[in-house]
DNA sequence: CTGTTAGCGCTTTCAT
DNA sequence: ATGAAAGCGCTAACAG
């Protein structure tokens, strides 16, 4: 029950004005080495956690960001608030994961709200909230620096982060070709997202440099989620030239391919070779023969943070790298 | 970037005093209808969000809760801040989504400073953070309120939201029993964990029930996570008596049973029925002959809430409930 | 390098 | 039923 201790009590610990315990605090310049010591063990003696309350009010900076996010697989959405997290906890800022739906006739109002009532000094958003045209129109008005992971598209538009997916498709599909396939079946992604061409775009530029003729046919569109891997995987294997794997664009389409393929009595990876991207760790688990992308969620969404950190300290001014791509991590065989 | 509209703006348009304003804000009585009304119109029209961070330091409540957590799964955690979230979200109230270390030295410094800068009115631990002793010594040391979700053992230590996990292994087992099944091999979870022995028990309340002797040799230890559900599944399927259902404690230990099923060549559900506990949906969807109990997360947080802000309000001194238990959902059949 | 004085936007307490 | 004044714990803008 013992009441929080203040700026105050502080100063009167260390001997020194309140001023000079915010100086410390902030990591001003222009503090006697001894001072900060001086105030730094007061600090710790009365383990004072100043108030973001106070802080807010009184400064410009609240000392927090918001990340928002939609339904996005829980694995997805879990890494995502780790590598925010991880970032925040080095710079000292509190994270607020804020759930919102991109449906709603009044995101752009929740979100206009959150800002208003926390103060946070800018904003993470993660997919799909990076392509919500409200919530993007908002931000921009009331000019608050965000920062966008993996947005659908329109990467350019404003600072965001993403990862190569030409170069992991390419990666992957280079895998499967020296594994030895040659007929090598792949499902689409939803056309909304721009990873889906540029996925697409990767499996052609493998399936080029090995020499390997491009064959529509095998080659499925898909929506990214199981019942379109299902489909897909049902016309692949019913295709005359049959493939020897299929690469699914995400795991949730592979995880139908792996459904279908064990309905059918298929052997994996004799009979077929199934290749996806890693969302979802169980489905490795429960069904291991699958070779995957594991994509670098949880730095993609540190990279944003701090990202972020450089645009609300104003670096963007010195020539802000506006752009970061994380290259996905080398395909990793099963 | 138009400036954030304050209180001032808003009793400036309503023509009143910003008392009277606050009097509305905060639903107190003794406001005029008419004035309310007028109060509540110029809210609107200047899109009003009072500041957390005012109202935080002015007043005794924050308007803001924190929900802990640790390394449960991710679908776990998801369940639990959308439950959580969801009451919140009626009440006003923001909800601050805190990860945490429960391995960590500093955790109760953590979340001792947590409160200090945020102010929380309360807070929400969900397992592992539940009996995270320094955690809940810190918090009962500072007389803050809060509620435990699920918490591994002395349900009665504090208030805290379980589900019946006597009933939910009984409803199963017997589930399982109308199918057929004489020989049921049972995965016990791990011993640190309540919901273990309880879920045993409701194995064996129904064999009980149903007239079917309890055999030692069916019943096998494990430790809620995939490896123990693989050895348990080996040693259970060598077993003389072999068993034709396999009932997991939950539902990581179900994966590794139809992993080790699936290495056997068995066809499920004909050769072996399994059994468990659903936390990640994923298990069902890539191998559906798995029939599960649906553990109430959402509506265990969303009851948590619930319970911990009539403790903010004071409610506990008129006779609260300070122990709710939330039925599991009966089985599902897959 | 350090201290003083004003507030930030609300709620509280006390009037009326 | 409504308002006026004080102040929560900090930072900003000045002094020195």
């Amino acid at each position: 029950m013992t009441a929080r201790n203040t700026i105050n009590d502080v100063a009167r610990a260390a001997g020194v004005s309140i001023k000079t315990v915010s100086r410390v605090l902030n990591k001003e310049r222009y503090v006697r080495a001894d001072t900060r010591e001086k105030v730094e063990a007061a600090m710790l003696a009365l383990s004072f956690s100043p108030s973001l309350a106070a802080r807010s009010l009184a400064g410009k900076r609240s000392h927090q960001i918001a990340l928002i996010y939609d339904n996005h697989s829980p694995y997805y959405i879990h890494a995502v608030q780790e590598g925010v997290w991880a970032r925040c906890r080095e710079a000292g800022v509190r994270m607020l994961a804020q759930p919102a739906d991109v449906a709603s006739e009044t995101i752009a109002a929740e979100v206009g709200g959150l800002i208003d009532e926390t103060h946070v000094d800018g904003i993470i958003l993660s997919s799909p909230v990076t392509d919500c045209a409200p919530v993007l129109a908002e931000l921009e008005r009331r000019g608050i620096p965000f920062v966008r992971i993996s947005p659908g598209t329109n990467h350019a538009l404003t600072s965001s982060v993403y990862m190569d997916d030409v170069q992991a498709a390419d990666d992957m599909t280079t895998h499967l070709i020296n594994l030895g396939h040659r007929v090598i079946g792949f499902i689409v992604g939803h056309p909304n997202h721009m990873a889906s061409e540029q996925r697409l775009f990767g499996y052609r530029r493998a399936l080029d440099r090995a020499g390997i003729d491009y064959e529509p046919g095998l080659v499925h569109p898909g929506e990214f989620d199981f019942a379109s891997g299902v489909v897909a995987a049902h016309s692949l294997l019913s295709y005359p030239r049959r493939p020897t794997a299929i690469f699914a664009s995400n795991d949730d389409m592979a995880a139908g391919v792996l459904t279908v393929a064990h309905s059918k009595g298929l052997t994996l990876p004799d009979d077929l070779s199934v290749a996806g991207f890693d969302d979802t760790p169980l489905a490795q688990l429960v069904w291991p023969p699958l070779t995957t992308i594991r994509q670098p969620t949880r730095d993609l969404a540190f990279a944003a943070a701090n990202l972020l950190f450089e645009k609300v300290d104003g670096v963007e001014h010195r020539r802000l790298q506006h752009e970061l791509v994380v290259r996905a991590s080398t395909a990793r065989a099963s």
